[in-house]
Order: structure tokens, then sequence, then C-alpha cells
RNA sequence: CGCGGGAUGGAGCAGUUGGUAGCUCGUCGGGCUCAUAACCCGAAGGCCGGAGGUUCGAGUCCUUCUCCCGCAA
């Protein structure tokens, strides 16, 4: 088929890759403009962008979509089908109605659950032991499109939102080829959102970042989980920040107030949270790598008995 | 030039008013022990990120370069 992809950042270019190995005719690739980022906010190329190049495929970086000089530029390359994954902007009808076969999307969670823009951080987030991808047919409404396929993969307690990611872009991509092959073949079976059953999921936004010790050691552990590789949850130590990065679960309890190092192990440092303790592994001060609690326990001396997350910036 | 922190033996850190480097851990050897991730004794390992300058003398002051990281976008 022939086909103008859009997509933005890693997730979307295992798509982007199962489209072009599955031999369909990529006509062009649109993507978000390149964005000054990182320290010195230096221009960065969207993944995509990066990868389309590549494969030495039309890139366009269009500032709006609604633009009549966009659509333009779409009718021009006469797909059949425009996939997109990950763009990052609401697309206007005039868009998806454009191609003969609409606007497909791959979506990183079980729809009708996690509508929205982070479902996969937010799954993980939520301890959710479940997720996966669907390919909808896009509509109007924000990921509310009737479903084309759907692929689900366990979460287990070793999984970030990173291994997530990698996994559910894989899933992603072989069920976005197989939906277009059935769609082409007429074969494609829809089905209707349970509007009943929606949820959604906000993107993470800095409140979701900071730790509360109140909270439970499983909820901690998630969020830290849901956090890895980016953007890293934190919590508060002589007045700068501490990214957790690598925790596990410990039962031990004690009648310690939440976020008080309980005990200074051999590989780890206990705390104690609203219920049950949580063993941290690996952290990050502020200006630091990121490095084993062995390690940041050898050169601060931190000692039991204190207690994180009281101080501030 | 968006704001800021940092570059010291394998790891994480300290280093006072400038006088050739210490700590915790690891490593290696030995000892204790039924045994040990515990304890004791000992050893190896650093031209203190690069370049230039000030000085009798710089990890410690000045200039510049490279790299790493936190925040903000």
């Amino acid at each position: 088929m022939r086909i103008v992809f859009m997509g933005t950042p890693d997730f979307a270019v295992q798509s982007l890759n199962a489209l072009v190995t599955a031999g369909h005719d990529v006509a062009a690739v649109i993507t978000q403009p390149d964005r000054p980022k990182g320290r010195g906010n230096k221009l960065a190329f969207p993944e995509v962008k990066t990868r389309a190049l590549e494969l030495g495929l039309p890139v366009h970086q269009p500032l709006k979509v609604k633009d009549e000089s966009f659509l333009e530029l779409l009718r021009g390359y006469a797909p059949d089908v425009i996939v997109v994954v990950a763009y990052g902007r609401i697309l206007p009808e005039s868009v998806l109605e454009l191609p003969p076969y609409g606007c497909i999307n791959v979506h990183g969670s079980l729809l009708p659950a996690y509508r929205g823009a982070a479902p996969i951080q937010r799954a993980v987030f939520d301890g959710c032991t479940q997720s996966g991808v669907t390919i909808m047919q896009m509509d109007a409404g924000m990921d509310t499109g009737d479903m084309l396929l759907q692929g689900s993969l366990p979460i287990t307690a070793e999984d970030t939102s990173g291994t997530m990611f990698e996994k559910l872009a894989v899933l992603g991509g072989q069920l976005l080829t197989e939906a277009l092959e059935q769609l082409q073949q007429g074969t494609i079976q829809r089905q209707k959102q349970q509007e009943e059953a929606a949820t959604y999921a906000a993107r993470i936004l800095k409140e979701d970042e900071q730790i509360h010790w109140d909270w439970t050691a499983n909820q901690i552990f998630c969020q830290i989980r849901a956090l890895s590789p980016a953007p890293g949850a934190y919590t508060m130590w002589n007045g700068q920040r501490l990214k957790i990065w690598k925790s596990r679960l410990n039962d031990t309890h004690t009648d310690q107030k939440p976020g008080t190092i309980v005990e200074i192990g051999k590989e780890y440092l206990l705390v104690q949270t609203g219920q049950g303790c949580l063993e941290i592994t690996e952290l990050q001060p502020a200006g630091k790598k990121a490095m084993p609690a062995k390690a940041f326990c050898n050169g601060t001396g931190i000692a039991a008995g204190i207690c994180l997350g009281e101080d501030h910036e």
C-alpha cells in the first residue's frame, strides 16, 4: 500500500521499520519540527526523522497540520492510508478523511483503557500486570476510534516503562502490518470501543516525579519503574534531588516515619514507606551519574535514621 | 552563549589560609573461625580531566579547552 507515515519519538520508529520491511510504499514521513532540546537548547531531530533520513524517505515537518498547505502536501502523495504513531498532534478531520482507508493509529494500550498521551507509563505506574497495543481506525475523538487489532503483553516486576516501550513498539509494528494486510484484503474485523470502560492516561507531570514516602512500598515501586528510564522518580536529600532508579520490595515493617532510612544494607538503602519498606539499589544525586546504592553510601556516609523527602530545593 | 553541579588510585567521596594526597568500599596476600557477606593484620594501585599562566613551590589561585551530569524548555 501507498502510505504516508506520521510519527515522532522512538516508539514510532519500530512501526516505520515494520512498514518498510513489509514492503509497503512509504511515500513520505511527517514528523514534528526540530526542537531545542537538552542542555544548551541545541536543536534536535525527532527520532523518526533520523530513521527516515537513514531510509532515504522524504521528510516533512509541518508547523501546523490544519493548514491547507499541509493538506495539499498530503494529497500530493496520494496515500492509500496514513499511519499515525505517536505523532504528537491532534489531526483534523480533513486529514483523517483524506486517504481512502483513512488514518490508522498504533496505540500503546489495550483500549479502551488508557486512552491518551502516556498509556504505557501510566499502566506501569498503576501497577497493571498487563499491557498491550491496539491498532485502531482514527476518528475525531481522542483514541476513540474502532479497534482493528489488539495484542497484549504481561508487565512483570522487572519491567519498566523503558522495557515495555521496547516490547510494545515491536508488537505494534507487527500488528500494524498485519492490520494493513487485512485491511487491504477486506478481512479486517472492526470493533467499537466500550465507552463505559474507557480510562485516560494523562501525560507524566512534574508532580508525578516526586516520591511520596507515605504511599505503599508497592505504589512507589511501580512509580519508580514507570519513570524509568526517564524522567526518573526523585526524593529530596541534603537540599538536592535524588533520583531513584532501581528498587526492590521488602516486607520489613518498622514504626518509623515514612521516608526514614531504616538500614544501610550491604547493597541497598532500606527505606520505610507508608506500608512496607523499599530497598533502594540504584540512585543518582543531582549533578552526578547514576550509581549503586552501595557507592552512594560509601561516599556520603549517609546513615540510618535520616529521613528522605523532607527538605526542599 | 537558558540556569547550575562536577572531573582526585577499580567505585563513591574528602582535601583546611597554596608546601608533592586521605576516607569508605573493592582488589590481592595472610590470620581468626565449623564457616562467613563478619572480624584482625598487611600490600598493590593516583604524573589529582587536557593545555597554558602566577609562584621558590599548586589538587588547592588565574585563563582556556574537552567531557559528564542535574534543572529549565
